[in-house]
DNA sequence: CGACGCCCGTATGGAATCCGTGAGGACGCC
DNA sequence: GGCGTCCTCACGGATTCCATACGGGCGTCG
């Protein structure tokens, strides 16, 4: 996550970019308006935190430079409180303005507030689809597909094998299954996971004999192994 | 462009109806935290102006509540001014947070910037029709028609069929219907649901007694599968 | 070398649960 | 009062779950 800091104030930019870094995201800095848009056409940012009333270039000509080519967040930082300013700016393409002085918790709560939704899908760590074989297991929607045909699984299976496409590649213990599908308790295996493992294989292994993908590890539990 | 006023102030919500009904936006109000969530089901408003500390309900309650299925921008509107308040609420799935008094041209110029950004995302993520066998469902217009005939719906059965067509292909589970077109409350009884499922099968389904897009997961919920 | 115990996979049938649908009452709105 | 919509209730049928039983592979040990 790439931030664009534009601020004629050294020290503000100093400490920004400290608190910035802190937090995981990566600062490039302009200080005055004509850097920042030349800046943010080489680095694109993915937020844009502009400080208005820079020299060179109004900050509201900025804002407007940067919306003829980008959607990127962009964050005003002010001194002006007037009414009139944030309208102005907000209504230029800014999504949120902030007045100095600023607490810096709120600062990177709307970081995180832009951020979140400026990156509706790519904001998941894990990719909702898991393929192995001939098979394609979406977990957001639920769909398991063999071959591009849809398979039907009943409630208890898809939760097996949502719990091994979650963890894939992973050695799953019996135990860890029966508390993920049956609760906390029940540590007592009384066959059902072996019942349960057979009825996945025979709808999603090409020889249910000889499992390629979904294997049992003798004593210990079962594992799904990935292309 | 519809938005839903939570506030338990009397003044400020008329103020506030009337200063937005005078911009060209609809308007509707709860006083409360769960008549916000209710309310919020039933008329799926486009932006949420929401105020903290409401009876029956905690804002950050409301807000986690809210995000659970929609993705309508979310301003607090809220006298606490500490950074603390601003970052939980902001955290839990708020977009924007402004304190009381406010400038009401600042909010509407808040108003403007969100949904300048939540509009193309819907556009983006889903085709406004979609279609499925001799059925056609406009989402923007709300139009249903089968074989070129307009259909019918009630209030419910339309919602249940839009929330349906906005993830075609996803298996949808009974509680995500519930909260849906009901609210929070309700997710114990599904008596509703096979009711609604079995009018709208008996009036979109060729053969209702074999659905081929309208179809149910026994244990888990419905799919609607689209050609 | 064969018997034995252990673990795993699979078939089967009854029990429990879930689903579709019809009839009918309560409520709000012309 | 007429009408449309929402919701409750009950019952036959379909689906799913679970208990039980049986066969096969594998290592151990007499």
């Amino acid at each position: 996550m790439k931030i664009l800091v534009a601020d004629d104030d050294p020290q503000l930019v100093r400490a920004l970019r400290i608190t910035l870094a802190a937090h995981g995201y990566e600062v490039v800095a302009a200080a005055d308006g004509a850097a920042a848009v030349t800046l943010a056409a080489q680095a694109h940012p993915d937020i844009v935190l502009l400080d208005l009333g820079m020299p060179h270039l109004d900050g509201i000509r900025v804002i407007e430079a940067l919306r003829g080519w980008t959607d990127a967040p962009i964050i005003v930082v002010s001194g002006r409180t007037g009414s009139a300013d944030k309208v102005d700016a907000l209504d230029a393409g800014a999504d949120d303005y902030v007045t100095k002085p600023f607490q810096v918790d709120e600062l990177l709560a709307r970081l995180r507030a832009l951020a979140r939704r400026s990156t509706p899908s790519a904001g998941a760590s894990a990719d909702p689809v898991v393929r192995f074989g001939d098979v394609t297991v979406d977990l957001a929607a639920k769909i398991v597909t063999r071959a591009g045909a849809p398979v039907h699984l009943t409630p208890t299976e898809w939760r097996m094998l949502e719990f091994l496409a979650r963890h894939p590649g992973a050695l799953v213990t019996r135990q860890t299954l029966l508390k993920d599908i049956w609760g906390t308790e029940q540590v007592a295996d009384t066959g059902y996971l072996r019942l349960y493992v057979s009825q996945l294989r025979k709808k999603l292994e090409a020889d249910p004999a000889a499992p390629r993908h979904l294997l049992t590890e003798s004593g210990m539990g079962y594992r799904l192994v990935i292309d």
